[in-house]
DNA sequence: GAATAGTTGACCAAAATAATCAGGATTAGT
DNA sequence: ACTAATCCTGATTATTTTGGTCAACTATTC
């Protein structure tokens, strides 16, 4: 698990196009526009989605993005899975050609972590973000307000290890 | 927050001094030697950890880095927030100079989603992952060789992630 | 039915940024 | 003085991000 501006480029991506897809396809412009992300980089993330099977696209005036399924059945793991290729840097590749317990040592760690991370991540979903994202009082004349607001999350946070 | 392998080799390497640190100082060439992370990389990476107040360098012969504080008042995301300076993705600056609710809403975003992750990975010390480590049962007897048939699953893990 | 325009899809290349490494300078113990 | 170690600064490599071109598809308009 990698976690870049990539990733969240993504998800907010995402989160924009889960506010707005009950209103039909939402085009990359539009979120371009109000993400202020690139177009390109949109087009090349959106490509990854697609292929993914987390969202689906309609050519064409009118067309744009839609959701390939529930926002409750995304999770932030899969967009950031979709868009970012998985690392590897256990030096021993994963494939096994460690020599001694200290070369795994690196390997077992990432294993941990990740799957530490990616069980948080997997735990919240596009809807969680979308709520919260809707609840958000519109104060936004005030500037910056951040309503430290957990919708899902802290609770379950600490239950790993 | 950022996660990439920079982060994940500062908090390997912060395992191994974590593992060894009571018998003194511990040297970059050992961590090198056994995580496998150029020298040189790791200079830099302990710089930024010495200068963040987590460790404590001693130079000379016989020198090396310890531990600033204990194991269990150190989070990864102490670590993590060490060598990976943070960036800002908020197109604002989180600066106040959104003008208008969809401007801030990456803002928003970005912290919120920041925030979550930072709660997980500061509930998570060096102590627990040294702990981990150690406690993992050291199957020397069996080799702890990945095995010429786990190949498959291990491809088919990282596939997976 | 044909033309038009709005949109994705697939590339490729350039620019910007970040990660990684290499070499030399500095410090301190023997 | 010699050596083991950290420190520092620049070079190299990899990744991210942007920009561009052209083709494919489809709703709307003529």
């Amino acid at each position: 698990m990698r976690l870049t501006t990539k990733g969240r480029f993504a998800v907010t991506a995402m989160i924009d196009l889960g506010m707005r897809h009950q209103r039909g396809p939402v085009t990359l412009a539009g979120i371009s526009d109000r993400q202020r992300i690139s177009l390109s980089y949109l087009e090349q993330l959106f490509g990854r989605l697609r292929r993914q099977g987390i969202v689906d696209s309609v050519r064409g005036p009118g067309g744009g993005y839609t959701l390939a399924r529930p926002m409750n059945q995304i999770s932030v793991a899969d967009i950031i899975r979709a868009v970012d290729e998985p690392i590897d840097a256990t030096q021993c590749g994963g494939l096994g050609n460690c020599h001694d317990d200290r070369e795994c040592m690196t390997h077992d760690l990432w294993m941990s972590l990740n799957a530490r991370i990616y069980d948080y991540l997997d735990s919240v979903h596009l809807a969680d973000l979308v709520q919260q994202q809707l609840d958000k009082p519109a104060d936004a004349s005030t500037g910056h307000k951040h309503e430290t607001r957990r919708v899902v999350g802290s609770a379950e946070l600490k239950v790993a290890l």
